[in-house]
DNA sequence: AAGATTACCTGAAGGC
DNA sequence: TGCCTTCAGGTAATCT
């Protein structure tokens, strides 16, 4: 599942690319693109300027060379969003094609960029500054540049549940289930705990949690736990440190009890009944009185 | 009206 | 063996 690390990854991956110009595109199926025209006729003879990353969207940043009738000649971007299962990948024209593959970008030194996608749910389009900007209004904070104040507060002003409020790319950009999964595995808090309901020193946690899961994980180039695949067609290596991601009835590496799976906002969430308990838990029963008195407001 | 649920899409996997 | 159902999830649309 491409999520942050691993358009992060496929980002570098394409990094390189920065000068090349686009000498044609082919397409395939196009039902998951804005405008295929606009494509069609906008791409060939651009020169791909730079390539950046916005939460989960890739940014291609193309400059027309010899603008072309009607063309504005100013630079635009070419949009892409992986989805679940999109993939792009640097070819030798000669490879056989993948099955799926719908988008092929003939470059001038005689590769390819190749994009596959079996189940078609990743999305491109071309942009304009100003579509640019729109498109990236809603998206929240990035999850490694957020401060620990601006995602306390982020966190505590919704009563959803904490992992719909991660999912929530207008809360912070570029989480998905699998990153989410883990990073309340590593802080210690139950997918189903709603927001505002969370200590400070529990969304401290989970701050610190989500910023060195990214972090490793962009490390490691990403995830690949079904198609995920960067540039060159290297898979990622972080499924070796998964903690409960898809290892429901496994034992906890933190406590052995078995991972539990429930699904939260219609998604697969895996976690420890343990160390991950429902409800906050109680400081220590030995220091009799009770539960600890909330302070007031 | 925020929060929860469903549709989209295809292939893998499990049940009988 | 083969058919049928279920599951996977990012996002937009729809529901409550």
């Amino acid at each position: 599942m491409p999520e942050l690390a691993e358009v992060e990854t496929v980002a570098r991956g394409l990094r390189p690319l920065e000068g090349r110009r686009i000498v044609s595109v082919w397409f395939g199926k196009t039902d998951f693109i804005a405008e295929p025209q606009r494509l069609a006729a906008l791409l060939p003879g651009t020169c791909l300027a730079s390539v950046n990353r916005r939460g989960k969207l890739l940014l291609l940043e193309l400059q027309p060379q010899a603008p072309a009738v009607g063309a504005s000649g100013e630079t635009f971007w070419l949009l892409i969003h992986l989805g679940m299962t999109g993939q792009l990948v640097l070819r030798d024209p000669s490879q056989p094609l993948a099955p799926h593959t719908h988008v092929r970008f003939a470059l001038d030194d005689g590769r390819e960029l190749r994009y596959v996608d079996v189940r078609r749910f990743g999305r491109m389009r071309i942009a304009t500054v100003e579509e640019l900007a729109e498109i990236v209004a809603p998206l929240g904070a990035d999850p490694l540049e957020v401060s620990e104040d601006e995602f306390r507060r982020r966190l505590s002003a919704s009563r959803a549940r904490v992992k719909s409020i991660l999912l929530d790319q207008g809360v912070l950009r570029g989480l998905g289930n699998i990153y989410a999964d883990e990073s309340l595995w590593w802080a210690q808090i139950h997918p189903l705990r709603r927001g505002a309901e969370l200590s400070a020193e529990e969304l401290g946690r989970l701050w610190r949690s989500i910023r060195n899961v990214a972090r490793e994980a962009i490390r490691l180039r990403g995830t690949s736990v079904s198609d995920y695949v960067d540039a060159n067609g290297q898979p990622g290596g972080y499924q070796k440190r998964l903690r409960v991601y898809r290892r429901t009835g496994r034992p906890c590496r933190r406590c052995w009890a078995p991972i539990e799976r429930i699904v939260v906002a219609g998604r697969g969430s895996h976690f420890c009944p343990q160390c991950q308990p429902a409800r906050r838990v109680r400081s220590n029963r030995r220091s009799s009185g009770g539960r600890k008195k909330r302070l007031g407001s």
